[in-house]
DNA sequence: TTAATCAAGACTAAATTAGTCTTATTTGGG
DNA sequence: CCCAAATAAGACTAATTTAGTCTTGATTAA
């Protein structure tokens, strides 16, 4: 499958929530009320985005998220290595499992091609910041 | 989770196999053993890709399979459509759901762009042929 | 007749993704 | 000082998807 995680989209959504809020604070609460996404499941995604200096965060009342970096320095290669984990059209080529766990290994015949293929796709991710969604 | 299926990974090198037979009969014993591909899961492949003509096959003994169609003839995006069943980006962009399932549905705020992302990823898809891998 | 092969579909197992729960910690304001 | 509203972190469960297996049957060359 060559899908987008449902965790990528809310990421977007709220990304494109933080650019529109120009600079203000906002709240997990908010976000999450104002797109129907699972509150628990947004705030962790808020966190990871935190951890990567893409938000700042500021705890107590009157706390919530602000946004670190513009819009258009977000792109979406960026986005899926702290949402996802990795991107990676084959398992060869993911960076925890450098042909590890492939049962193919060197019985492989297609890699050469499909990377070729994986770095196209990646340059369609890099070329993408949260800005292409506001 | 932006990623080939092992099915998607198993047809081109059974393609690819095929394409080097030059329209010679090959059995999908033939495929399993020498690639090191689960034989059932290879033979249901088979079985999809000679229901959507890309191969045709003959029975009883000394049977096997032949390709139908170049190599140059088969893409990517068909070749999805025949093995995973799909290709879409995300949940509301493929044939069976339309926007059916999703649980934002107006909601969303990134429809747009998203689609648009589809499209070019779709593009790579379909601008990648058997032959590519050859 | 037999062995090799395709055909079809049910079934199970493994992996991934999505979502929830629980227990802190921080902090502004009454 | 205490409470309510937030973030913080991680374990946990549930749902979905993908991968792989099993079973039974039909075809056909030798
Ligand atoms: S089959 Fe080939 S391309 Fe796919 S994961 Fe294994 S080595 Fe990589
Ligand atoms: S969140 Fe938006 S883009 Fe994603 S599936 Fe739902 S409607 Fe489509």
């Amino acid at each position: 499958m060559v899908r987008l995680s449902k965790k990528m989209e809310y990421a977007l959504m709220a990304l494109k929530h933080f650019a529109l809020a120009e600079g203000g604070i906002v709240t997990a609460k908010e976000i999450s009320e104002k797109h129907n996404i699972p509150y628990e499941l947004l705030a962790k995604i808020l966190q990871k985005l935190k951890k990567d200096k893409v938000l700042s965060s500021i705890q107590g009342t009157k706390g919530g998220y602000q946004l670190l970096k513009k819009p258009d320095e977000i792109d979406l290669f960026f986005l899926m290595h702290t949402i996802d984990g990795d991107m990676a059209l084959t398992e060869c080529q993911c960076s925890h499992n450098e042909n590890g766990k492939c049962t193919l290994k060197e019985l492989c015949t297609i890699k050469q091609p499909v990377t070729k293929m994986q770095k196209e796709i990646e340059d369609i991710f890099k070329s993408k910041t949260v800005s292409d969604f506001v």
